[in-house]
RNA sequence: CGCGGGGUAGUGUAAGGGUCAGCAUAAAAGGCCCAUAACCUUUAGGAGCCGGUUCGAGUCCGGCCUCCGCAACCA
């Protein structure tokens, strides 16, 4: 059976989890579901970034000690499993001592048997407020932007990885597609990058300063940097540096891994950097998908304009803002959220659409009784082949990561039932051939929706019964009433 | 002139030097009445601006305008 691996980038979890935040899991979990669907042993993983200098400072303002803190918005991101019907198999947290720390701690100790991790002076600007470093991007007029005063120009030792090493090897391998990174435009983006060389980079701070992480293997005085250990979820949660490595030996490179536009650098530089410094083989694919905005701006907390995901979902449903979300937002640009946008497409696509077409068929299919098996033996070709057609479609669609054209597709096969229906009129004398053939088109439409809307999916397929060889509707209740 | 990527009907998008720039939604008219005042058919509506290459340009080239991203923890 062929396996797939498919990843999501963890989210930093210093603070609760807002619409943008469910884009990667979402991807991901239509594509672990499509590939179930079509028989690979998938495996499914997110789960949450939980260390760094702000996580302290933001538990800290909260009250709470790191860990308190992390526990609990971990547990909100966790949760959006049941919110958005997500289908992950597992769910790794890097404050997780048993089973990330042992895989990162092997992981570091490869980087260093392949001599490219050696201490070095760090000189940065240091900010008092902060305590931490900031950048020049920080800055107002040579003072730090939130604490109003001049940052000292300090002196620190830190390991670095020898990332430049690694420049030319990475550029190949994704020229050459054998990294492959969707779409174009980010792969050309990282290609241009990777031209002017990549710089060493920093893997770790001193325990001093940082003290919530993974400590550095034989020097108790540092502590990992967030890159040094956080992307190495993707294989500490397989059980790598474990006693048990079969699962690493099973799924190992990832087929898939999403992130978004903002972590193309950690993903298609650092992360593959350190890949071949420990001689493991890069992933097949990496997928970059926009940002969301809210009203055309930025998502942002001063702004006040973050979505709550669970509220979405308790007012209009899980399947309608996955659908949103799938259809109305590009895969690979930003894409904006309004009520308005999501009512307006809410009420055109589910409720007269898609909701309306189920509606109608299961209705005439329940007024007319049982049906003979032999009728499917007489189905019309053309349905057939609109039928295989879409499926290839959205086979096609999916295969480049474009969800949105992929329900499109779907959606073709929506117009043309309805089509179907008002030219044969199926509601007028006995037309049990044309309503079964209907019916069968819905069924399709079904199973092919599953992976997208796996609860509506579902009320469809369980109106449609064969008992005893005889084909049964049942109407459901409205799929999606209109707003 | 730092680098890179964009700007297609109200909205979301497709194609990509050569059939009326395709599709969906929102709008208008007719039809239907099985269905969630839904559905079907038809109509109207579009390439940021300015030049150039070409028999022919959203599509290639140049300039301008504009938006986005750009390595220390941000999906």
């Amino acid at each position: 059976m062929n396996k797939f691996y498919i990843t999501t980038s963890i989210p930093y979890v210093n603070s609760a989890p807002h619409l943008g935040n469910v884009l990667d899991s979402l991807y991901a979990d239509v594509l672990a579901r499509y590939k179930r669907q079509r028989g690979f042993d998938v495996r499914f993983l997110t789960g949450s970034d939980e260390h760094g200098a702000k996580i302290i400072r933001s538990a800290a303002a909260a009250g709470l000690t790191p860990k308190e803190f992390v526990d609990k918005n971990s547990a909100e991101f966790r949760s959006l499993k049941e919110t958005l019907n997500l289908s992950w198999d597992d769910f790794i947290r890097t404050s997780d001592r048993e089973r990330h720390w042992p895989g990162t701690e092997k992981f570091w100790k490869k980087l260093e048997e392949a001599g490219d991790l050696h201490k070095k002076i760090y000189k940065g600007l240091y900010c008092v407020g902060h305590e931490a470093f900031v950048t020049e991007k920080d800055l107002e007029n040579g003072n730090c932007k939130d604490h109003q005063r001049k940052p000292e120009i300090i002196e620190e030792e830190n390991w670095f990885f020898k990332l430049s090493k690694y420049s030319k090897e990475i550029y190949k391998q994704i020229i050459t597609d054998k990294f492959k990174i969707f779409p174009e435009t980010r792969k050309n983006e990282i290609l241009s990058l990777l031209e002017t060389g990549l710089e060493d980079v920093s893997f770790s701070r001193p325990s001093k300063d940082l003290n919530w992480g993974v400590p550095v293997p034989g020097d108790s005085t540092q502590t990992m940097y967030v890159w040094a250990e956080a992307l190495a979820s993707y294989i500490s949660s397989l059980g790598y540096g474990s006693k048990n490595e079969s699962m690493f030996a099973k799924y190992w490179p990832a087929d898939v891994q999403i992130i978004g536009k903002d972590n193309l650098r950690f993903h298609a530089a650092i992360w593959p950097g350190m890949l071949l410094a420990a001689g493991l083989p890069l992933p097949i694919s990496l997928f970059v998908h926009g940002f969301l905005t809210v009203d055309g701006q930025k998502i942002s907390k001063t702004v006040g304009n973050v979505i709550d995901p669970v509220e979405l979902v308790k007012k209009y449903g899980t399947d309608a803002v996955r659908y949103y979300l799938l259809k109305e937002i590009s895969p690979f640009e930003d894409g904006d959220f309004s009520y308005e946008k999501f009512e307006q497409l809410y009420n055109g696509d589910l409720a007269n659409g898609l909701g309306n077409f189920v509606a109608r068929v299961l209705t005439v299919g329940e007024k007319a009784g049982e049906f003979d098996p032999a009728l499917e033996k007489k189905l019309p070709k053309e349905i057939l082949t609109k039928i295989e057609l879409v499926k290839k479609a959205v086979d096609e669609k999916l295969d480049q990561f474009k969800l949105n054209e992929a329900l499109v597709a779907v959606w073709e096969l929506v117009h043309y039932g309805d089509s179907y229906v008002n030219t044969r009129k199926l509601w007028e004398g006995d037309k049990k051939q044309e309503i079964f053939n209907t019916l069968t088109l819905l069924d399709n439409l079904a199973a092919i929706l599953r992976p997208f809307l796996p609860e509506t999916a579902k009320k469809i397929t369980d109106s449609i019964c064969w008992t005893n060889n005889q084909l049964e509707i049942k109407k459901s209740a409205v799929l999606f009433p209109r707003v």
